[in-house]
DNA sequence: TAGTTTTGTTAGACTACCCTAACTTTATAT
DNA sequence: ATATAAAGTTAGGGTAGTCTAACAAAACTA
C-alpha cells in the first residue's frame, strides 16, 4: 500500500499532467512547488516512485504517470472528492470549506467505504466545484469546458466548474456573484492586462485575467 | 497538533487507566503492548509525552495522563466513536467492521466536521458496542455496568456493551445469538475455569471465561 | 557559439518513529 | 535477605520524509 505521501506526489502528478493542464508531462520544480517542497526532497520520492513503477522518468528527463500510476492517482482523486461532496451535501460545509478537509479524508484505505460513500450520496458525477468524480474503475470522463478567458467579448457562457480550489479564490468568486452553473455575459476585456468586465445577473464586475483563467465554462 | 502516533498513545493510555480497566495508572510494558510497539520505543515515547506535559511520568514510575491529556484522549474517542456510529449508521457497516475503519478516521483534524457529524448522526449516545461517545465538551458520563463473568448463576442481565472490539470476537458474539440488548440468562458456571452455560432466546450456548469477561451487563 | 540562467541532482544532516541488544532498577519468592 | 524474574531504560541503528548547500546538466540568449 501507498503512503500518505506517495499518494499526494502521484495526485499532483496527474493533476500537472492532464487534460487540464494541457501537458502530459512535468519537472522535478514544478512537482516540488505543487506540494510544497524543495526540489531535492521531490527528486528523491521520483526515484521511489520510478522504482514502483508508477512513474516515467530518467535522471534530467521529463516526468509522467505510468497506466499504474495514473490509477492509483484517480483513486485518490475519486475519494478527494466524493469526500467533498459528502461534506458539502450532507455536512452542510460550504464550497470553500470541502476541500482542505478531503485533503486528509482521502487517504482513509477502505474500499468498502468509498463504495458505500458513493452509494450513500446517490452517484454523484459532479464534486461541489464541477470537477467530474471517477468511477469505480478508474474511467473519468473529460469535459469538453474552456476557461473564462477564452471566451469571446459579447458572448455569453455558463460556469461549470473552477479550477483553484482554495478558500480564498472561492469566497472571491461567490463575491462576484458566481456559483456553479452561473450565467455569464463578457462585456469587454483590455487588450493589455486581460482584465475582464462581466455581467451576472445583471451586475457588472470586473475581473483579472488570473480570476478568468480560473474559472471554467461551457 | 499532536501526530496520529502520539494520540494513538494517548489513547491507548486513556483505555488503559480507565474506570473500565479498575486503575488509574499503567507501564511501559502495558503501554507498548497494547500498541504492539516495543517496550524500547514507548519509552521514547512516553518521554515526549511527558515533555508535552500530557502526562505523569517519572523514570522507573507509572504512567497516567494529566487532565490535559486525558482531554486530548477523550477527543480521540470521541471521533472514533461518532465514526463508527456514522459507518454503521449511515453506510450499512456490521459492528465487526466499523473499528478497523474508525482506526483511521479518528485522526481527521477538523473542529466543524466532527460538530457537523454528530448533528448529522442526530447527537448519538452509544456507539455500535454500546460504548458511550463523549460530549463536545469531553464530558463523559459513566455506566453503572459489570461484565458477564460477574453475573451470578441463575440470575438474568441485558448485554449493555462489548470490551473486545475486534472482528474476530464481535463475530463470535453474534454467532453466539447476542447483540447490543439481548437478554441473558446465567444457566451455569463451571468453577474450575469459569465456563459459562448462558441461554438467549431459548437457546443454550457455553462460552469461555475470557468471553464473559468482554461482555458488559447491566 | 559562448556565456548565463534555469532546472535538476547529490551529499550530508535532521526529526519522527520504530527496532535489537545490553543494561539497570524494582518486584517477587524462597 | 538474597537470588531470580519482571519491568523499565539506554545505546545504537534503520527508514521515510524533509531540508540546505554545492554541484551538474540543459535551456536560453545574446
Ligand atoms: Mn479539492
Ligand atoms: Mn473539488
Ligand atoms: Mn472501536
Ligand atoms: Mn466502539
Amino acid at each position: 500500500m501507498l503512503s500518505q505521501t506517495e499518494e499526494n506526489y502521484l495526485k499532483a502528478l496527474f493533476h500537472l499532467t492532464s487534460e487540464t493542464a494541457n501537458k502530459s508531462e512535468t519537472g522535478t520544480n514544478e512537482l516540488a512547488a505543487a506540494l510544497n517542497v524543495k526540489p531535492a526532497t521531490a527528486n528523491d520520492m521520483l526515484k521511489k516512485l520510478k522504482e514502483k513503477k508508477l512513474i516515467n522518468y530518467e535522471k534530467y528527463g521529463k516526468v509522467s504517470l505510468t497506466a499504474a500510476g495514473r490509477r492509483q492517482a484517480i483513486e485518490v482523486v475519486r475519494k478527494h472528492r466524493l469526500w467533498e461532496t459528502f461534506l458539502y451535501e450532507k455536512l452542510q460545509f460550504s464550497w470553500d470549506e470541502v476541500h482542505e478537509v478531503a485533503e486528509q479524508l482521502e487517504h482513509i484505505y477502505s474500499p468498502k467505504l468509498i463504495e458505500q460513500l458513493e452509494k450513500f450520496l446517490g452517484y454523484p458525477e459532479f464534486d461541489p466545484h464541477g470537477d467530474v468524480i471517477p468511477n469505480a474503475k478508474g474511467e473519468l470522463k473529460l469535459q469538453a469546458r474552456k476557461t473564462l478567458s477564452q471566451v469571446m467579448v459579447g458572448k455569453s457562457c455558463k460556469l461549470v466548474a473552477v479550477k483553484d480550489n482554495s478558500a480564498s479564490f472561492l469566497q472571491y468568486v461567490v463575491k462576484v456573484g458566481l456559483g456553479l452553473s452561473s450565467k455569464i455575459k463578457l462585456i469587454s476585456r483590455q487588450e493589455f492586462d486581460g482584465t475582464t468586465e462581466i455581467e451576472v445577473n445583471g451586475k457588472k464586475s470586473m475581473v483579472s485575467q488570473k480570476f478568468a483563467d480560473n474559472i471554467f465554462v461551457v
